[in-house]
DNA sequence: GGGTACATGTAATCAGTTACATGATTTA
DNA sequence: TAAATCATGTAACTGATTACATGTACCC
């Protein structure tokens, strides 16, 4: 009957894509025809704010991706020879159904701040202080890179995906600026390091 | 004269540690003495809601650690022969000082719906607005899960560590309800598709 | 004593990161 | 034309994830 493995009933692609692969396809649909160079730097101004990845990352994905036909790649005839990269309608169509298929999970903060403040018990009431200093500044800092980005925007694209991705940016981190500044204010109760309890038996 | 790779002067051990490495020695401080199955248990109802891994992880890492002499490990004589995970002073010397040393970086969100959000070109306008209604409900729920465990503190615990990492997670969860609440309402407007520019000259 | 959920681990694969290496263009 | 920096790529390594494999305790 039905393969244990099927490839996906619509144009899709058999192998499977990983979120870098829709990252770069992503980016190559903002900027094509584009270099991998170029398209690194694009991130770097934007989703890279999010979601970071080496740049090596968009040279091995992006090869992958020309073999898997999604992409088209022009090499320059002389001088850098560099690798001209633009969407095949393949590519376009797996990236626009991945885009229009959204799963149900959110992602994870993966903020080593909000890890260290979980394990506070390992230090000092001064520590998490300093700790709290610390984060405070680095969300304002990056509050500040923000609100510049956002003053570079005309009222007209005031509703862009782009703007509005910017914007959820904006309240994060000054959700963050609040949090932290909280936190240098009152710190929390540290409480005492764990007494050696036994362990129960076995269940 | 100084080795090219000098070991950090204080009692820290000589192999560079990674995240997981720290997670598992926090969560080990947490609840020593432990096994890894408690370990991976604690972790998913507390910092797994931030900071997701797969349980081998915690296999893997914990006997790295061991080996490193910042965990000790006993084996049940019989039954199960778990392995019962207990910090030893390196290790308890080594999660203070990480704990203690925060760095100035701001954690990536990783959030797939603010990337397909980004490169929302891609779709229509209503493929927009479910991706929207998905990323709401998403975070509704989430949102009702620390509820439910902040619920279960006890008011003098109210500013634990625990609980006020607690607190950001609702935080943020509250903010990220309200953008794509935001967006159900007046989603984004989907600029035209990008004309085939033509490149510029090599600079 | 047979089924089920609990618990523990290993092995193979895959993806991400760091480090290396070099060439092209511009500017002084 | 030398120095700086812009740009591009590859290779080696490391770490994370998935899939596999099995044993133990409990419940009926």
């Amino acid at each position: 009957m039905a393969s244990v493995t099927s490839d996906p009933p619509d144009g899709a692609p058999s192998a499977r894509l990983s979120m870098t692969s829709y990252v770069v396809l992503g980016l190559v649909q903002e900027r094509e025809p584009a270099t991998a160079y170029e398209l690194k730097a694009l991130a770097d101004r934007s989703i890279g704010y999010f979601w970071e990845f080496p740049r090596s990352q968009i040279y091995a994905e992006s090869a992958r991706l020309v073999e898997l036909g999604l992409l088209d790649e022009e090499r320059e005839a002389q001088g850098r020879r560099r690798r001209i990269l633009t969407l095949t309608q393949a590519g376009r169509r797996a990236l626009s159904a991945w885009v229009a298929t959204p799963d149900d999970k959110v992602g994870d903060l993966r903020d080593s701040g909000l890890l260290r403040l979980f394990f506070s018990r390992a230090v000092s009431e001064d520590d998490v202080r300093r700790l709290a200093r610390h984060q405070l500044a680095a969300h304002q800092a990056r509050l500040g890179e923000y609100e510049q980005l956002a003053a570079q925007f005309e009222p007209a694209s005031e509703r862009h995906p782009r703007r509005i991705v910017l914007e959820s940016g904006l309240r994060y981190e000054r959700s963050c600026v609040e949090f932290w500044a909280g936190l240098v204010e009152t710190p929390p109760v540290i409480p005492p390091a764990r007494s050696g309890r036994r362990r129960a038996r076995s269940r």
